[in-house]
DNA sequence: AAAGATTGAATAGTCAATCTTA
DNA sequence: TAAGATTGACTATTCAATCTTT
């Protein structure tokens, strides 16, 4: 009736509890790496790659400051403060909203196209070095779908 | 010869960079609400888990604090105040290193244990519930030996 | 000088309070 | 009053400087 988990019973004993750390692992030492070889190449944090990127998508290529937030990963809480750096260095500008007053949006600028293009080479192949390249065709479309259905389950819980 | 690809070059036309984006996503989304959620039911703080299991789990319960800061995952940088916070609290004890004056070690302490194995169940019924729940078997084996795979070869590359 | 650890100073991230408009 | 955004104040994270021991 002894069994091994005696042994070590808060440890990897258990497949989910074990891909929850190795996930845990790989974004902290990922992120990090990649996060400092872009801002190296490209002189582009990637905190406001993430905020150009999301702009350059949208409609028009401007977002109201919440819809900003809501599609940003990296720097949620912070995007006021990191809308006026970028705008500070010309890549976006505020503008106010025509259907309401009380919201502002953030609008991409011609320069922050440029240097979002300039940086997404670089970024992509970080990626590719890091991450992609290490995983066959399946394992990358089996971590997607899996992960995106854990994804969808946490949206449809957390409003 | 036109492709796809030139409708929306930064976005996620290609597997390895959604695959990417999800992972990031994911991270940002269930590492907040499983942190939060578990600090309201323990009282304990993530990152206080992280340093009681990786000094439970060493040789005589402690570690340097060099390898405390290597094999912990939520604040690496910070290991020296985490330590000082959670010694306050009574739960490690910094020991002088018997075979090098310059090393200190860091002790779990009995209510270190307990607040371990008290905390433990609720942070593995959160990881199940957000994370595992959603997963079948097969998807759990894929996620963890790909990230296995990426996390070796990112250990291989860097020091 | 170099290794191990801690600390100072700067940046990033969070939560609640505030200010403006609907 | 409530929504949208910004700001103040607090905590967390990081990097470089420092202090001690080898």
């Amino acid at each position: 009736m002894a069994k091994k988990t005696q042994r070590q019973p808060l440890a990897d004993d258990n497949l989910g509890v074990a891909t929850w750390s190795v996930f845990l692992r790989t974004h902290a030492a990922l992120v990090r790496t990649i996060e400092r070889e872009v801002e190296e190449a490209t002189g582009l944090p990637l905190s406001w790659y993430d905020v150009l990127l999301e702009l350059n998508a949208a409609e028009k290529g401007r977002l109201r400051m919440q819809e900003l937030a809501a599609r940003v990963v990296l720097s949620r809480t912070r995007v006021s403060r990191l809308v006026d750096d970028i705008e500070s260095a010309g890549m976006v500008e505020r503008q106010p909203d025509p259907d309401d007053g009380r919201a502002a949006l953030a609008a991409i600028t011609d320069l922050g196209r440029k240097e979002l293009l300039r940086a997404a080479p670089l970024y992509l192949g970080r990626i590719q070095d890091h991450f992609a390249a290490h995983l066959t065709y399946q394992q990358l479309r089996a971590i997607r779908d899996g992960l995106e259905q854990v994804l969808a389950a946490h949206e449809h819980t957390e409003p």
